[in-house]
DNA sequence: CTGTTAGCGCATTCAT
DNA sequence: ATGAATGCGCTAACAG
């Protein structure tokens, strides 16, 4: 069913048929009507490929997150896909599982695959190759998690963000505190967070020289329930992300330490999930949606203007923190 | 960059260029290093829009889902996602929120957007009009999660998963066991599962009739809750899915009911988060990403073969059950 | 307000 | 083994 098709059968000229998708205005009101039930009642749909090959934009915009497997990236697809389709957006999402192979694979179908721009998170903006290619090829794209000044992003401050749970933590009566990190090679945020532990530790005069290294992908229960065991177990953990501090509460539990009674756990993200456990997860909250919305509108607004994205137009978003039942203060026994 | 730039820089014609890219064999070895090189060099990529357009065929997958915040689907699209990449097909998603106009829409969408196949899951195949207007435009789909006589699925028995659920809690001892459902309206799923219930009831002797519905999206803990602090409250819940059980087993403990020694809790779908959890989730399991990997080698297939994709390639996987902590035998006080 | 025409980038005959 | 020519379906001048 194309266009000609439909334009023979309506007696019109492809031009009109045209006209009424894309300028109704400017064609006779009976005309359209025509036009519109013949299409309706032929099941015409304008072919996207052509029209993408005229236009020489597709209308499409690639993804590409570490991981749908952690629900903090699933939330924030929600937003891209929504904040898209309200902007006529088609999404093509692609997942990385943390590596940079698959990252630079990644950018590159999608570059193949014609997309107008890119929300992407990536390992590490300042050494990405993905991105140097991104910026070779002039294709706008803009980062979301992450956080560079060589580059748009949408994030939060993550490290202001540890550094004052810390200081929330030293408050509650906790002195020995160990964070659990992801994989540092593998994410700028859980280096940002890394540092908000440090500087967080440094400032309330704490010994931050505990932390442990963690995969992000399997579940490194038995590590974290290994150096809980050791005694005297630290009061409270800091956790790179919602996902590593749910194994953290199974790793206490196997460990034998009651949560939060014998240790605080507070994690990071704020997946939606994290309200409906037992205990209820304590946890810096991220607008994940948001992010995902905001990095969508600033790539569309800049496809609209015809201008680069650039990396001032970057956007620090607000973080919280959701009191859940993981965290309370230490008790002396 | 385009075919025509490289082919004059390259000094061959683009037929040549096209060639090389296509039918490698067909060029001269040196003629096709050259054309690679200077391919390499220039940043050519061909043209996905214009290769669509002439092959009348886009090697884009449409995927329809309710919603990528239960981890079910996440871990579905995720095989989706790696076996249409081994077959050389991008996915293009959508997801409905169990809401029946967004499942129309999303299909409108997919076929305007000319992709080649689509995977789904639909609220109910029997009635559903967007699966109506894709059989209309005669371009092959597969369903996952659902099951249908008239539509090629790929799925597990829902019914008989539960069924046999049923009879391992009336072989722990429990006798009052009540049903947390979806909204049977919104999922054929949740539809199966409940006729699983019944019968499983009705073959141990037990009474069916104490069932709950709750919503898939927003989460129910109060309502659930309400129903435990009834006295006396049954020893047993079997839920639609495994975010469902997770919020039952919050409400439990709002309840004052410990999760396994007062009430235990099974859910559906095994969702690898399940395994982290405390009490680790005792749940039917699933292939998800199976599912997913499934339904797009059947849709391949089909493809490949330019056939249509018919109901009696149907798959039905096995299903497991994990055993968790949330579930244990009745204790008699 | 409507029709005619010229490509967008590519794969594919048909020649050579 | 390679090149020239055609058209996939569509939008955007341009002409009327």
């Amino acid at each position: 069913m194309s266009i000609r098709e439909l334009a023979a059968q309506t007696g019109v000229s492809i031009s009109t048929v045209s006209r009424v998708f894309n300028l109704p205005d400017k064609v006779n009101t009976d005309t359209r009507a025509h036009v519109l039930q013949m299409a309706q009642a032929m099941g015409y749909l304008p072919n996207a490929s052509a029209r993408s090959l005229r236009m020489q934009r597709s209308k499409v915009l690639g993804v590409v997150l570490p991981t749908l497997l952690n629900p903090v990236f699933a939330e924030c697809l929600n937003g891209i896909a929504q904040a898209a389709s309200d902007a006529g957006y088609a999404i093509l999402p692609m997942t990385t599982d943390y590596r940079l192979a698959q990252e630079a694979q990644a950018v590159q179908q999608l570059l193949a695959g014609n997309v107008d721009g890119l929300v992407l998170v990536v390992s590490n903006p300042a050494t990405s190759s993905a991105l140097q290619r991104l910026r070779a090829a002039r294709l706008p794209y803009v980062l979301v998690y992450n956080w560079h000044a060589d580059h748009p992003c949408v994030s939060v401050d993550s490290e202001l963000a540890v550094r004052n749970v810390v200081a929330r933590l030293a408050a509650l009566g906790h002195r020995s505190i160990t964070l659990i990190s992801g994989k540092l090679a593998a994410s700028d945020r859980a280096q940002q967070r890394q540092r908000g532990f440090f500087s967080g530790m440094a400032a309330q005069g704490l010994d931050g020289s505990h932390w442990l290294e963690v995969p992000f992908v399997e579940t490194a229960v038995k590590e974290i329930c290994a150096l809980l065991q050791r005694n005297p177990h630290p009061t409270a953990l800091v956790c790179s992300n919602d996902l590593i501090a749910i194994r953290s509460i199974r790793a206490a539990q196997l460990a034998g330490l009651r949560v939060p009674q014998d240790i605080s756990i507070i994690g990071f993200d704020g997946i939606a999930l994290g309200e409906d456990l037992t205990p209820m997860l304590s946890t810096i909250t991220q607008p994940n949606a948001d992010i995902g919305r905001c990095g969508v509108k600033l790539l569309v607004q800049a496809l609209a203007d015809g201008l680069p994205l650039v990396p001032s137009a970057s956007l620090l978003l607000a973080h919280g923190f959701r009191t859940g039942e993981s965290c309370a203060s230490v008790t002396h026994p």
